[in-house]
DNA sequence: ACTCGTGTTAGCTG
DNA sequence: TCAGCTAACACGAG
């Protein structure tokens, strides 16, 4: 599920969990919270408060306090390929993530793969069945560009239009903007009417900023409705899927070592 | 039964 | 150095 939308969502329900005293750290995950031993994480927080719940790209992170008031590590978060976040009050009952809707992710306590218990009864969780997310303290954010939202039109020409790889690569590349994943990639690359393969050298400066606009646009979008899914073109991204402009088939290949769908007609 | 995948990273190759 | 490929992680969906 998660590119830059639903990872901002996580963050806002994340935030719910600041403030409250951790009682207990579960960190027995030695996969997910690589390459801490089990235990490090528990003794670096128990006892302490997290402060914030910040994000770029898809890496979001809490600063921390310890029990004595002084700065204790931050903790990262990273959703991987389909991690969720559960915050839950003293009662056990979930808070945040927008209007209640019920979850239809059947919950099965071995996909917890880590546990901060809370003194008032709370907890916050990481759910994630393939376990491809992950947990560390004090996480390298030196190799994130800048947040995929709000960039500066110049600054998103001149990262972008570096190297020479196929355009689509590029917006997945996470250390020249941090953010985007595949179907948001696709999504952006069909409004804007690009072909994903293009070399990045050989979009004009037009091209660039009619992207960037489309790719801020997807963003404000999919922010808006509840994820990257719900983008125009995702669900005619299968095999016998048409372009819902002008209806040609789309086509299917790799690009960016990624799975990519476009429009043949209208991605030129 | 078998392939694919909303992500990342290490290691390898040209 | 850069760019592209592969494997690994674990499991559900088609």
């Amino acid at each position: 599920m998660p590119e830059l939308p639903e990872v901002e969502n996580a963050r806002t329900v994340l935030a719910q969990a600041t403030g409250r005293v951790i009682a207990e750290i579960d960190d027995r995950d030695d996969w997910v919270c690589r390459p801490h031993r089990p235990g490090d994480i528990a003794t670096a927080l128990e006892g302490g408060t997290l402060t914030t719940a910040r994000r770029i790209g898809k890496t979001m992170w809490c600063d921390t306090r310890t029990a004595d008031g002084a700065d204790g590590p931050a903790l990262g978060v990273h959703l991987g390929m389909g991690g969720r976040i559960v915050v839950t009050d003293s009662g056990g009952e979930r808070i945040g993530g927008g209007p209640a809707r019920p979850d239809r992710q059947p919950r099965k306590t071995e996909w917890d793969r880590f546990t901060v218990a809370f003194a008032d009864g709370g907890e916050f969780r990481l759910f994630d069945k393939r376990r491809l997310g992950r947990i560390r303290l004090d996480p390298d954010l030196s190799g994130l560009g800048p947040d995929a939202e709000n960039m500066k039109p110049a600054e998103f020409r001149d990262r972008l239009a570096a190297g020479r790889s196929a355009v689509k690569a590029r917006l997945l590349d996470q250390s020249v903007l941090a953010g985007v994943g595949n179907l948001l990639a696709d999504e952006t690359l069909w409004q804007a009417r690009i072909d994903p393969r293009t070399p990045v050298r050989d979009l004009t400066r037009t091209d660039l900023d009619r992207l960037h606009r489309n790719l801020d646009r997807a963003l404000e979008r999919a922010i808006a409705n509840g994820g990257v899914h719900t983008g125009e073109v995702i669900e005619h991204r299968h095999p016998g899927g048409h372009c819902p402009r002008c209806g040609t088939e789309m086509v299917h290949g790799t690009v960016g070592g990624r799975s990519t769908w476009w429009c043949p007609k209208e991605q030129e």
